[in-house]
RNA sequence: GGGGGUGUAGCUCAGAGGUAGAGCAACGGCCUUUUAAGCCGUAGGUCCUGGGUUCGAUUCCCAGCACCCUCACCA
């Protein structure tokens, strides 16, 4: 059966229901419940199965499933907070039985009715009145497996979402990340900004720019790879505690650690330092937690111990611990346990993270030297290290090397929770150095699973050497890649800009850590993808 | 950009050098307590695209395209 045939089938019965003067698109259809709200509901009526109760209820949602047995028929309709099932029987709907044949998996519909269980004791709504709200003209995925094709998840994101409910629950955790982190630095009385999105000079980050162009001034324009130089300003212009959640635009690879456009809080504190930096990112990290994965954890494991005793009952123990295995079941055991003695323990494929405050502190040297076998001053030894690890360093300046030996060698071990300090500083144009010994920047990243998580300093407010730092040209990384001259902002610190923190943490990446999802796609609605060619139906 | 993998019905997937298979979805029939409902029947295909080998290629070979994984750039 063809797609186009499908369609059309779809398109008949939409036409037989405009035929008997239903509109098949709907309107506002109000004082829907949730069908969570009708298992609470239901609840302390302590229905018994094969009984109906007097409570009402009132649901939309999309037909999941439907099951026609001659007069009486039974669908699964999922709505955003979970799934009920409904009852029609042909008795009860009347003339609507005529309209229900018409409905398809995947039709949007709301019903009325009272709220029963059937002789299962399944929890069911007996519906009295049937409305159609949107008729679906596409058939949905395979009902059992939903839709699995990676490319159309990402391609159709809608139809994964309604398809794949776990789907929602990562974003829903997206969303309350975002809000814990929010909230968490308004109480430290942090004032959020926006700041431009379209820059004439770029900065604030090594990476290549999207170009643009405005019409009417005439000028290329770059979408920001960071608002680091704005939220600076805003220390200079009073504004003591900044934060923004920004997406930035950078024109580098896509991986699963990499989207071009992605998502990171960034803060600047006056008076602080980067130590305060490393608390703000415990705190932020505690929040979002708290509000996420800390019931998720716990709900999962009891979702999947479910799913084993089931498995055990009607497979056997051999596909039971197959599944608890595919499951990670004893990370979540153990992430839950820890949870239970008030540690923040996730899980994160297949390993335990324990993001308990405080985290490590670690030497960027210490680990150098743990993992690559080398002093990060001894320039000899480090290069001879980057030739074994198949680095090109000749031309590239020393600090360049050292930091591309330190990526190969050391970020991969880097899986519990941790904080990096002591970066050379010649890579880091906007950072102050160390007081005692220059070539150190007062610079940390934070790291999880491999990957890093958040990048700060203690910001360089000194214009003369913030204007040395944009001229200066480091070897080894690529002229467009370089910090470029901004003059404003170098005027802006000549009026003073208070000594400071600041702190940037990549949102999608945290929330990966916090879902247990294993790629970055898997927490943006709508990764960048090659567009296909437009369709010709 | 390098390496590995995948591409077959609307969806999830088998398969073989000789006119293409299942489950779900669809259509028709039976069915008033189903749970991925069941039973009987029907229909549905450019086997990603192009070239080569062959009597014959969707299958083998080459090239291309798309996606996934991985490495590199980067967060």
């Amino acid at each position: 059966m063809s797609e186009d045939h499908l369609k059309a089938q779809r398109i008949r019965k939409r036409d037989a229901l405009i035929e008997m003067g239903i509109d098949a698109y709907g309107r506002r259809f109000p004082d829907v419940m949730s069908t969570t709200a009708v298992r609470k509901a239901a609840q302390p009526l302590n229905i018994q199965p094969g009984q109906r109760s007097e409570l009402r209820g009132r649901v939309a949602g999309r037909i999941a499933l439907l099951r026609v047995m001659g007069k009486l028929a039974f669908a699964t309709l999922r709505d955003e907070a979970g799934a009920l099932q409904f009852g029609f029987s042909k008795a009860e709907l009347g003339e609507q039985w005529s309209v229900l044949k018409l409905i398809d998996l995947g039709d949007i519909i709301g019903a009325d009715g009272v709220i029963g269980r059937t002789k299962t004791g399944e929890l069911t709504l007996w519906a009295d009145n049937l409305t159609v709200l949107a008729k679906s003209l596409r058939p949905p995925p395979e009902k059992w497996h939903g839709l699995t094709d990676v490319d159309l998840r990402y391609r159709q994101r809608y139809v994964d979402l309604f398809t794949n409910p776990d789907v929602r629950d990562v974003f829903r955790h997206r969303s309350a990340i975002i809000q814990a982190i929010r909230d968490c630095l308004i109480r430290e009385g942090y004032c959020e900004v926006d700041t431009p999105v379209l820059q004439p000079i770029y900065g604030g980050a090594a990476a290549r720019p999207f170009t643009t162009h405005h019409n009417t001034l005439d000028i290329n324009l770059y979408l920001r790879i960071s608002p680091e130089l704005y939220l600076k300003r805003l220390l200079v212009g009073g504004m003591e505690r900044v934060f923004e959640i920004s997406r930035n635009f950078r024109n580098e690879g896509i991986s699963t650690r990499h989207n071009p456009e992605f998502t990171m809080v960034e803060l600047y504190e006056a008076y602080a330092d980067y130590q305060v930096m490393m608390e703000r990112v415990e705190q932020m990290v505690s929040a979002a937690f708290n509000t996420s994965a800390r019931t998720a954890i716990l709900q999962r494991v009891e979702a999947i111990e479910r799913e084993v005793s089931r498995l055990e009952k009607e497979k056997g123990g051999e596909a039971a611990a197959a599944y608890a295995q595919e499951q990670n079941l004893k990370a979540y055991r153990r992430a839950a346990e820890g949870i239970a003695n008030g540690r923040l323990t996730a899980v994160f494929q297949g390993e335990v993270l324990d993001f308990t405050s405080p985290w490590p502190r670690r030497q960027y040297a210490d680990l150098l030297h743990e993992y690559a076998g080398v002093a990060m001053t001894d320039v000899q030894a480090v290069r001879r290290k980057a030739e074994d690890v198949g680095i090109e360093h000749t031309g590239k300046d020393d600090a360049v090397v050292v930091n591309e030996v330190f990526d190969a060698t050391v970020e991969r071990h880097l899986v519990q929770p941790a904080f990096v300090f002591g970066y050379p500083a010649a890579i880091c144009p906007l950072t102050r150095q160390h007081p005692e010994d220059p070539s150190i920047a007062l610079r940390f990243e934070a790291f999880a699973a491999g990957m890093e998580l958040g990048n700060a300093y203690t910001e360089l407010n000194d214009p003369a050497i913030q204007e040395v730092n944009f001229k200066r040209r480091v070897a080894g990384e690529g002229a467009e890649t370089m910090a470029v001259m901004d003059e404003d902002f170098i005027t802006a610190l000549e009026y003073g800009m208070p000594p400071a923190g600041g702190l940037g943490v990549g949102i999608d990446r945290l929330v990966m850590l916090l879902t247990d999802s294993p790629s970055i796609r898997d927490v943006i609605l709508f990764p960048l993808q090659r567009p296909q060619p437009p369709r010709t139906s």
